[in-house]
DNA sequence: AGCACGCCGACT
DNA sequence: GTCGGCGTGCTC
């Protein structure tokens, strides 16, 4: 008997698969989607096996499989064939799409066996006179612990002195018996039902009547509609008809309020996935799904390839963030992985949002998807007030930072007791350092980004590669004391507000202050239980966060994602602030919006503080049009990265022109130009951009240029089908 | 990716 | 004479 086998290096040379011989022992044992140890070369590497046959009639000669490398790991047909289309559409290497659908603990090319962990317990050993002979006899510790099993049986063996286990069990008395455990547990709370509204149960309603087809719905409800309600019940309805049923969230600060609701609702059934876990929890959760003992997977992107089998529903809540898309390769959107299982399992595939993509909603209109509204809020709250505050009017005033309007808001409600939250999109202190002397502007060295100050840990750093430097008193360029601290951050926004409010209690969260493990949940908590009167934070506290004493959301600088070039911009600027300001009065109380922006004209400001995603959305639609963006053509970016500037710019030039060789007449090529972030992490980057609006013949003429450079050295390209961000 | 093989410069 | 530089080429 034969295998193929594809191997752990993720190389365009080495993505095909390599035939070995299964020895006979290995013969029942192994099944196609095991990993295995394989002789590559002079020495052992991981593979996976795609195929098993019979007959060989080449006449090279084959080594044999060294081993299984673990008995649990399976990905199974459907993920196998998933792993192919993942190939096809992104134009990864194969292994690259087996790698991504595992946990890191048991990645192709992971060398640690075992992730198991287990406890000790001590037992007597059954039908042996001899314990009570030894009773008899014997005195002391041992005869103690004797005893103490006579009576319990089963014993922790931590319990007992580790010597005299070891003496008993060499006398053949007890004996130590291994019991595997997850690390994650959390039972069923008796949770009160919670009766959906009429306008939930209407939309409850018509999925549960689709859940026999693959159709797509989507949920447009307005933020505090009560999304999460819904998903509960349509997963108790397919659990009911023993199907299984996956939901996927944006990201981790999200995670552990819906994962402590359904925990709650379901127990022991739910397995969660997301980065926020160690590598063991990781492996756990998907060794439980892999076995078929959870009904429910909670994650984040990743979790999309979760193994679970007869799937009934897919749930992908706030289904417009970036978060979905994975930019390195593969580069696939969750969503599309999604359609395609649900495809697969012929389920309903649900996705909800307050403000969702332009691609999505259209769809939805044209009728591709099922549109379903929310419109009320529960509990009958109203939509916040929203105000916008013109800056440079502020500016007059010498209020750089907090306007007369928030200051007075702020203030009010400190009075009433009430929770703030302000949303300022840029971490760490200062943000630009430049020298008032000579000019000087710190950059950094290997992306060419001014970098940031931060002053808790005094350094300055690179927000794109992690680069440090440790302050300096003088500009290094001409050494005088000129140094100045401008733009600012969360870090220098919470000095400010402490400073301007003393009695009021201040905590921060962004990527700085969250780093350890648990640190979001502790934030977000301790906030819940009103520690802290005012929150500051980056985007992460924008999202699906409830904070029910929360009735005043300031926006310190509207502009710094408007502003960013990118044709989206619009649509994430509308997207995060409608998000953002949904965080406040999302019980009885109204709550109140505060914008603070240099463009106070601007159009999509203006929607959010009107609270009208469909205005927003025709507006952003006609420049969409206008401009032969999506949804109305597709895109491809292609980048081109060298480390050596001038072979970047020369190869840039070669892409281009093999691709207005090869291209239908109809598709547009931009570029190439230098990318956003042109230099990063010492990679020079140029785009080439292609709009089309049929498929026609451009995968493949892709797929011969990647070939091309599949061979070249100093350049290597980036493909991104669908891109979210140029 | 890794490692061997292979062909040219400065050293015990 | 040898040690070692990193350029090509192969891995079932």
């Amino acid at each position: 008997m034969y295998a193929s086998c594809l191997i752990e290096y993720p190389i365009k040379t080495l993505d095909k698969t390599f035939t070995y011989i299964i020895p006979d022992y290995l013969i029942e044992k192994l099944k196609i989607g095991m990993k295995v140890l394989v002789p590559f070369g002079n020495r052992l590497v991981h593979g996976i096996v795609l195929k098993i046959f019979d007959t060989y009639s080449d006449s090279y000669e084959l080594k044999e499989i060294v081993r299984i490398e673990d008995e649990f790991l399976i990905l199974n047909q459907e993920l196998l064939d998933l792993g192919k289309f993942l190939k096809e559409t992104t134009l990864c290497n194969l292994i690259t799409s087996y790698q991504v659908m595992l946990p890191s603990a048991l990645k192709i090319k992971n060398q640690k066996r075992s992730f198991n962990k287990y406890i000790k317990y001590v037992t007597l050993n059954k039908d042996n006179e001899n314990i009570l002979k030894y009773l008899k006899t014997h005195k002391g510790k041992k005869r103690e612990i004797l005893e103490r099993l006579l009576e319990e049986e089963k014993v922790l063996k931590s319990q007992f002195d580790s010597t005299c286990i070891r003496e008993l069990e060499s006398l053949n008395l007890v004996k130590i018996t291994l019991e595997k455990v997850y690390r994650l547990n959390r039972e069923k709370k008796n949770v009160e039902e919670k009766i959906l509204t009429k306008e939930q149960a209407e939309v409850y309603k018509r999925i549960v009547n689709k859940l026999d087809t693959n159709d797509v719905f989507l949920i447009f409800g307005v933020t505090g509609s009560g999304k999460t309600l819904i998903y509960i019940n349509l997963i108790k309805k397919v659990i009911s008809l023993e199907k299984t049923a996956l939901l996927l969230v944006p990201e981790i600060s999200l995670t552990e309020q819906i994962v402590n609701i359904f925990y709650d609702y379901f127990g022991n059934d739910v397995a969660i996935l997301h980065s926020g876990l160690s590598n063991s929890e990781k492996y756990d959760e998907y060794v439980k799904i892999l076995r078929g003992e959870v009904k429910i997977v909670i994650g984040t992107r990743s979790a999309v390839f979760a193994p679970l089998e007869n799937i009934g529903i897919i749930i992908i809540d706030e289904e417009h963030s970036d978060t979905y898309k994975q930019e390195t390769s593969p580069r696939y959107h969750a969503l599309d992985v999604a359609k395609k299982r649900s495809q697969t399992h012929n389920c309903p595939l649900v996705l909800g949002s307050a403000t969702p993509s332009l691609e999505s909603m259209a769809r939805a209109l044209k009728g591709v998807y099922t549109l379903l509204v929310l419109k009320k809020r529960v509990n009958n709250g109203v939509l916040p007030t929203n105000i916008i505050v013109d800056m440079k009017e502020e500016l007059k005033k010498r209020n750089f930072i907090i306007s007369e309007e928030l200051d007075k808001s702020i203030r009010e409600k400190l009075n009433k007791k009430e929770q703030i939250i302000l949303l300022l999109n840029r971490r760490g202190y200062s943000t630009v350092i430049t020298c008032s002397n000579c000019g000087f502007t710190y950059k950094c060295p290997f992306c060419e980004i001014s970098l940031t100050y931060h002053k808790s840990s005094n350094t300055l750093r690179c927000h794109y590669c992690g680069y440090t430097k440790i302050k300096d008193d003088i500009c290094p360029k001409c050494g005088e004391a000129g140094l100045n601290y401008l733009g600012f951050g969360t870090e220098k926004l919470e000095n400010i507000i402490k400073e301007k409010y003393p009695l009021a209690s201040v905590i921060r969260m962004d990527s700085d202050t969250t780093s350890k493990k648990g640190a979001h949940e502790k934030i977000i908590s301790s906030f819940k239980r009103h520690e802290y009167d005012i929150l500051i934070g980056t985007q992460m506290i924008s999202k699906g966060l409830d904070f029910p004493n929360c009735t005043l959301v300031g926006i310190i600088n509207a502009d710094t994602t408007l502003n960013i070039p990118d044709f989206r911009s619009g649509e994430r600027t509308f997207a995060l602030l409608h998000q953002a300001s949904g965080r406040a009065g999302r019980s009885t109380q109204k709550g109140k919006v505060i914008i603070q922006t240099f463009n106070p004209d601007n159009k999509t400001i203006i929607n959010v503080s009107l609270n009208n995603y469909l205005k927003f959305y025709q507006e952003e639609m006609q420049i969409r049009k206008i401009l032969k963006y999506p949804p109305y053509y597709y895109l491809v970016n292609i980048k081109v990265c060298s480390k050596d500037y001038n072979n970047a710019s020369i190869n840039a030039l070669k892409v281009y022109n093999y691709l207005k060789a090869n291209l239908n007449k109809s598709c547009i090529i931009l570029g190439p130009s230098t990318a956003l972030n042109f230099k990063l992490k010492n990679i020079y980057h140029f785009n080439i951009t292609i709009k089309y609006r049929l498929e026609e013949n451009i995968k493949q003429v892709i797929k011969e240029l990647d070939n091309i450079f599949a061979l070249e050295k100093e350049v290597f390209l980036k493909i991104d089908f669908n891109p979210l961000q140029l």
